[in-house]
DNA sequence: CCCTGATTCGC
DNA sequence: GCGAATCAGG
């Protein structure tokens, strides 16, 4: 595949909606994410107004010295004394957890695009184009672009209800 | 381990 | 210009 004037506007329009890198890369198929990030740079559209929250990386040459992986493993003395205590509480003041028991989910997750990756379940609710157009984006089956609800919804019956009832019943 | 973007550089 | 490999981080 090839940047065609349609695809890199895709990508700029994706890109601007805060897609990632690699939901991006899916939306426009035959691209890997680096492939779109590299694209991003090249078109100078990279910070997407996010503040410096992970720039800041050492940039080092790697082409002198290849260093494929760095198994060195380089034992220094004193490691003892690296007490790096990083004890980092976070209080999870929990907000709206979700249970979500198994095959029972009625609520879908507000997924537009985000987070769609292929372990995220892909079921599509609404209508395409409408405003309320989203995927279920819950956790999905290993080999399956869906969670396991709607991947019995997919290849069984064509009713929800009646898995759900189902369920509800043992 | 999952993911994110950033950079380099051979092609 | 392109993007895989790599890097750095959450």
């Amino acid at each position: 595949m090839s940047w065609t004037d349609e695809r890199v506007d895709l990508l700029k329009k994706l890109w601007q909606e805060g897609l990632s890198a690699s939901q991006i890369a899916g939306e426009l198929g035959g691209v890997t994410r680096n492939a779109v990030i590299g694209k991003i740079h090249r078109l100078g559209l990279s910070g997407r107004g996010q503040p410096t929250s992970t720039i800041k990386r050492a940039r080092r040459p790697r082409n002198s010295a290849p260093v494929r992986q760095q198994r060195q493993t380089v034992t220094v003395g004193a490691t003892a004394l690296q007490a790096e205590v990083e004890v980092e509480m976070e209080v999870e003041q929990e907000t709206e957890l979700q249970p979500v028991h198994a095959l029972v989910m009625p609520i879908s997750r507000r997924l537009t695009i985000e987070k769609l990756t292929e372990r995220t379940c892909k079921w599509p609710i609404g209508d395409p184009g409408d405003e309320d157009f989203h995927f279920c984006g819950c956790d999905s089956l290993e080999s399956s672009p869906y969670c396991e609800y709607h991947a019995g919804v997919a290849y069984q019956t064509s009713d929800p209800r009646r898995r759900m009832k189902r369920a509800a019943n043992g």
